[in-house]
DNA sequence: TTGTATGCGTTATCAT
DNA sequence: ATGATAACGCATACAA
């Protein structure tokens, strides 16, 4: 292994050169740098990470804590892992999981959290981590927290929807009180009020088959000319069912649009138009705002709203 | 924060004491052990990692090589990840990823690497990591994996399909030649040779729309009472739409058994009866198969095959 | 069985 | 601007 020690003696200068060289190299001159530089790069210098972070009393281990009590085969959380610790290595960053509650006190330490799935029940342990946190998820708390700009998704899958001049813009939301829904259906109300339209909101549980056998049960109230904004993939596809056994045809009399655009979406018959989240990309920001934070000894943040892509396929127009 | 210097003024001892209490519980009188134990509990001590690797010469991380291109939305190796990162979890470790084979080399060092997707031209580059490594995926070098036992899961397909009476078997495989295919056509082939029957085997690329226009093309061919084994459930998926359009009734006349059952499984309608590989529990496995590996620095550990669980659902007959 | 001294690789403090 | 030294928390070798 190369450490400091070797890399010194190949430059002729001390340890602490070659350690401010990395750490501070402002204040090494320009010579002494660039022989140390070399030396680094002949001798392919690796620091050791474990004694940087005992010297700096740091542990150069982040906690991802997931507080819902997901299926883990949910693409949509696997994805955000694998964005976080794509981020995280960039940094030397390695990353641990906690998947439940009485687990958060206990284990190795960290230098901070990524908290996804919290409850307002839940902020008092989340203060009570005492270390630089960020949230996944839309929160007005205060907290740090990056999120889809959920409110210009459904936005602009309305505006979508009217641009393809479908007459009627039907919302099928998630049945939760949590703010990303909140902001999912003002996205939509929003845009239907500029357009002197009237919102017509229905919502159930997230499941395909909810929505499935909502759209069965009225099915005489859809004229033709419906696009059904839907606050899932897995609603959309359920409404993409019900309309095929009902004998609508899909994209010419009836619309459907989706959100969330993980996996899902792209496995459906027919494939859907859908509200694209960038869920690995907000696991690499959350990790980036995360080891900034830390870098500034917990600095506040603020949020970051980060805008979804619209996916255009088989169930809207052309 | 507690070290191990609090706990020996605590308990009236020394550092070692307590350190020796830690790792080497049997070189201390039960008597002391005890003091110590109860120091260590009413201080609340957690060992610092950090410097403990430094101690040890190791870093405390593992890392997660994926060799594949893969979508990184695809559930499978999500599931997996998860798995692992639970599994490291317990013993204290962390995870980090690598995507790149360029950065195989690079970047911090690592205890111990799991590998995935790894191809015969790959086998240079494990070698070349020099440090304990286990790979996901079956394999006949002699490297220590881990994998799902495909034959097991086919066999099991296979014999679940004539006990429900179906009298034409045939198999869908992917078009590849890795040894997992090889073994899923195996268990297929044997099972149905000890029921005196012939095989029939058809291979294409890993899309539904493949399998989906191959049954198309060939629907004249396959009598009533043909139940489909898959070597995948995407390709399941596929012969599920066809025999539908062709106007098939599933399961009384046609049978369509998976293999996977993560994730896709469940959102298809109708609902797949597929070879359920336990992929979380793989990560957990190849976590702590590869932290005994490191712990007997770098002992042979042998293969481990984990049996596949068969999920009946909507595609075969009660 | 238990305690003392030393080192792991790095960084911060204090000299020079 | 650069270098010597101590310190981070723990574990090993050795001494008692």
């Amino acid at each position: 292994m190369v450490t400091l020690s070797d890399v010194a003696k190949q430059a002729n200068v001390s340890k602490m050169t070659v350690s401010r060289v990395i750490n501070h190299p402002e204040q090494v001159t320009a010579e002494l740098r660039q022989l140390v530089e070399a030396a680094m790069a002949t001798l392919d210098y690796q620091p050791n990470a474990a004694a940087k972070a005992l010297a700096n009393n740091r542990t150069n281990v982040i906690k991802l804590v997931i507080l819902e009590d997901i299926d883990t085969t949910e693409p949509y959380y696997m994805s955000l892992l694998f964005g976080i610790a794509k981020g995280l290595d960039k940094c030397g960053y390695a990353l641990q999981l906690v998947t439940e509650r009485e687990r958060l006190g206990k284990g190795n330490a960290a230098d901070g959290f990524i908290v996804t799935g919290a409850r307002a029940a839940d902020l008092p342990l989340i203060d009570a981590l005492a270390k630089p946190t960020v949230i996944f998820g839309e929160n007005h708390n205060g907290y740090d927290f990056i999120d889809t700009d959920n409110k210009a998704g459904t936005a602009m899958a309305t505006e979508y929807a009217l641009a393809k001049n479908y007459q009627s813009l039907v919302f099928l939301g998630i049945d939760v009180k949590e703010a990303f829904e909140y902001s999912r259906e003002a996205g939509y109300i929003n845009t239907l009020q500029q357009h002197k339209k009237l919102p017509q909101i229905h919502r159930m549980s997230n499941h395909s088959h909810q929505s499935q056998q909502f759209i069965n049960a009225h099915w005489a109230e859809f004229a033709r000319d419906t696009c059904f904004i839907c606050a899932s993939d897995r609603l959309a596809i359920g409404v993409v069912r019900a309309i095929m056994q009902n004998g609508g045809t899909i994209p010419r009399d009836f619309g459907v649009i989706g959100f969330d655009g993980v996996f899902l979406d792209q496995v459906s018959n027919p494939k859907l138009t859908t509200v694209k989240q960038p869920v690995q990309r907000l696991g690499e920001l959350l990790a980036r705002m995360l080891l900034q934070k830390v870098a500034q000894s917990g600095a506040q943040q603020g949020e970051l709203l980060v805008d979804p892509e619209l996916i255009a396929r088989d169930t809207t127009r052309k």
